[in-house]
DNA sequence: TTGCCAAGTGGGGTGGTCCTCCATATCGTA
DNA sequence: TACGATATGGAGGACCACCCCACTTGGCAA
């Protein structure tokens, strides 16, 4: 789905309806919601899902793939903060709390590295992102050695997806988030 | 599955057997291992298994109630530790251990909250253990305030999770522990 | 020891999932 | 308008969790 130009105006529409129905369904029911029930909804076979997105992951990069560039909008701005160490935080915690609002994006940011044949554009432009941040604070001392932005996220994931199915699910993501994100601070 | 005595002498080989094949297949490719394969290698129908486990989460209880039980044990002997923060850090990390070890321990451990109705007992014995390590902890001033025993374990459980299907996820899982752990002591 | 029945079993059915083929319909162009 | 490349979706295969019910079996009472 990289070259959208070259997809036949109907085609694009569907492929539209697609993400747009996947987004609706994977906010009520989570990131594991039914590829049928997304086609259905999307009013298109299920065949036709399939084409456009081989495989789910293929599916959660676009239903996320804005989220994800205002979280790397974000970093790019936060670049500028006066505190490399604060705006690495502040980052992160803004990382944890989309990944809490929108259910599954947490779970789409850490399978990057999975399949790193299809897609793996989420992580990689995330993981691009963040990694500016991270160098201005290690160049700052703001945060120990050894810690990689990798790391970072996989951390900021899962409590996202640990909290998921919380009844106080963002609060306490919150408060873990708190808790771990101390930890990259020097001692 | 709690009252053993009560079933016959046949069902509870079965029983028995069924979770043996679930901790092998387990073992071998997850948590989400297929009920009707852990049955077929078990040697019984489906319905034998559903039967005996009428929730996925009852037979993972099953499956890893002894090592529960030795985590509970290890907590135990801690108590007797000299120093109560250490004590409660040292626990932690070996819980993530044992989470990391055993593919879907760590899931299990977290989805006791989850589900009220049905078992829960993983989840409440390891919370009834940590949580004595816990205030010995809080009261010698080795962690923060505000920090619950349920957090800290959803803290280690979600690293496990997040570094199942990584390539190196053992010492990974080590690393990002020893990072989110440190946050746990005071300022 | 024998006979009986509650307890236990598993094949097969239901309804769901993901994914693939291919005959058909549609778009965009010449 | 006519045509061919492009796109579609229903039908179907392989798998899954879970349930029903006709049958078997263990263990107790006589």
């Amino acid at each position: 789905m990289s070259p959208r130009q070259q997809l036949r105006a109907d085609a694009r529409r569907n492929a539209d309806r697609i993400v747009a129905a996947a987004g609706a369904l994977i906010a009520e029911r989570g990131a594991d919601a039914s590829l049928e029930e997304i086609a259905r909804r999307a009013g298109v076979g299920s065949a036709t899902l399939h084409r456009h997105f081989p495989a789910r992951q293929a599916l959660l990069e676009a239903v996320f793939k804005d989220r994800v560039e205002a979280l790397c909008a974000k970093a790019g701005d936060l670049l500028a903060a006066a505190d490399p160490g604060e705006a690495l935080l502040a980052w992160l915690r803004a990382v944890g709390a989309h990944a809490v609002a929108n259910r599954g994006l947490g779970a789409s940011l850490m399978r990057g590295g999975g399949d790193p044949a299809l897609g793996g554009t989420c992580h990689d432009l995330i993981t691009g992102a963040g990694e500016k941040l991270l160098v201005r604070a290690r160049a700052a001392g703001a945060v120990r050695p050894g810690i990689t932005i990798v790391q970072l996220l996989k951390l900021v994931s899962a409590i996202s997806l640990a909290t998921e199915h919380d009844p106080d699910g963002p609060a306490e993501a919150e408060r873990l988030l708190g808790i771990a994100i101390d930890g990259v601070r020097p001692r």
